[in-house]
DNA sequence: CACCGATATGTTTATCTTTGCATAACGGCA
DNA sequence: TGCCGTTATGCAAAGATAAACATATCGGTG
């Protein structure tokens, strides 16, 4: 065996998030709000959606709240009582939404290993 | 004037924010031990570099220790009295981190802002 | 029409993060 | 050797964020 291989190697791992805000800053898309859109379209309500997130769903809530409000169109079709209490569905622009920013992460992930690749590269020496 | 032009715009931000971390995801470096390390490349010192990243210097001495410790390697060499009172300065693998990660964020600024306009030009329709 | 389960929303509690405060160690310098 | 300004670190206080709890509303269905 040589001296060289597993000596410095750069064991860390490069992670980032991104999300949506107005320009003023104060309103967001975040994570959780996708992923809430995502189990919305899957189980139809925003309370299996929440629940399924792993977050409260008064969180759910107020955050898909705040989305629809910085946006300014809703991206929730929402209706109490019913047959099962109540349910929520996609409008056409969240599924638009959905379409987009799952492309967009696909890129990112992509270019974001990309430079991952190269900073090991010039951290390992 | 037409009726096309401002209406359906896509009035939003593409932001991100990325960090290393360790698989057991304990330690990270994030945006602000690049601010502090910057910063202590400038100015000489913990301190100042906390002041001018705008965190308390309790805050930003535990970040850059914990990122240390994550690499398992320094990043500064500070001193402890001597004529200003002390002083830090940069290893060698500090500022190799910094170049890597410069060019790192130049890149992923490029990828992110093309990423927007593909998705400004989805949602826009 | 009482019940069920989901939406809707205010209020209180808990958790997590950051700051602030206190104190010690250090080493040139007057 | 006493002072100064910085690093070093524990601990309490303050702020921010999310969870929990408490109701109210709604509209099918038994």
């Amino acid at each position: 065996m040589g001296k060289r291989g597993k000596s410095n190697r750069f064991n860390v791992f490069l992670n980032y998030k991104l999300w949506l805000s107005s320009m003023s800053g104060d309103g967001i898309i975040s994570e959780v709000v996708y992923t809430l859109l995502n189990g919305i379209r899957d189980k139809g309500s925003l309370k299996a959606a929440a629940e399924a997130a792993g977050i409260s769903y008064r969180k759910a809530w107020g955050d898909l709240k705040q989305a629809e409000s910085m946006l300014g169109y809703d991206l929730t079709e929402k209706t109490r009582g019913g047959k099962k209490g109540g349910h929520s569905e996609l409008t056409p622009a969240a599924k638009k939404l959905l379409e987009a920013y799952a492309a967009l992460q696909e890129k990112l992930d992509d270019a974001v290993e990309e430079a991952y690749l190269e900073l090991k590269k010039k951290m390992e020496n």
